[in-house]
DNA sequence: ATGGGGGCCGTACTATGGTACGGAGTCAAG
DNA sequence: CTTGACTCCGTACCATAGTACGGCCCCCAT
């Protein structure tokens, strides 16, 4: 893949130019040189299937539930090599969203009832306020 | 359940009272009435198990992934026997959950595996950044 | 060489969901 | 009948994660 400007960055990250720039602001992308040679204030900057890959990684790591700045941490740790602080990180993660998927499902499956109850002819309540009691 | 007061429903619901307060704000909470026949002011408002519940469908449905917003519409929508709407609003998020609970599964899966390839002796790269790649 | 579409940068604004604060009123126990 | 904990209310502030804007610069095609 040729070296792309930060709209093409954010197009394959799938997100828009001002988020890019915000994700640099906080340090999770790194901001390529300016290839200022000959100008007045430097030139476009170019970005790279590693910048790709990492804004992707920032993408999935929230999707993960990881907050921006645990994700800045995560990107910092890839630096330096520390497995343990990394595999505690991903542990503590792996166990919370097992939580997360536990409850969602408990969730979800009070509002199939509220949805059934609530599905047939247009009698009664509809007890949308109970949806969610008796878990 | 006795009366209890603004505290005591926090307590019940999990919140704190400044959240009961904002919740009040926001509409998705009564206000009761204070009982202020005698004094200038009137007195310290009581709060209901109805009052509670209300709170606690409130939390739920958070966790279910409605914003206050459409919580807002539920709590309204239970008023008025709206059934094709509260149906609509359920089904829409019972997708959604769905959609959801996949995503965590396969990022979970891919936090499992940098584990893994994290943590067995101290060599090597543990690729933190490349930890989402091939999904 | 000029015009337009980006890029660059700082700063400001937005939405969401709270959290905190200060002053005044109220209530129950000692 | 005072003290102290709690309530009430308005308003202000906070964190998170963006989104928008305006001015300037740069680069490429026509």
């Amino acid at each position: 893949m040729a070296e792309v400007t930060i709209a093409g960055l954010a197009r394959e990250g799938g997100v828009g130019v001002e988020t890019v720039r915000y994700y640099q602001r906080r340090g999770l992308l790194e901001t390529p040189k300016r290839p200022g040679g000959s100008g007045s204030s430097g030139g476009i900057r170019r970005y790279t299937a590693d910048d790709v890959r990492r804004l992707r990684f920032i993408r999935s790591a929230q999707a993960a539930g990881f907050t921006l700045q645990q994700i800045e941490e995560l990107v910092a740790l890839d630096a330096t090599d520390d497995r343990a602080r990394a595999r505690q990180l991903a542990n503590e993660r792996i166990a919370a969203l097992d939580a997360k998927i536990h409850e969602l499902k408990r969730v979800q499956a009070s509002l199939q009832r509220l949805a059934h109850e609530c599905g047939s002819g247009s009698e009664g309540p509809c007890p949308i306020l109970t949806a969610f009691d008796p878990d």
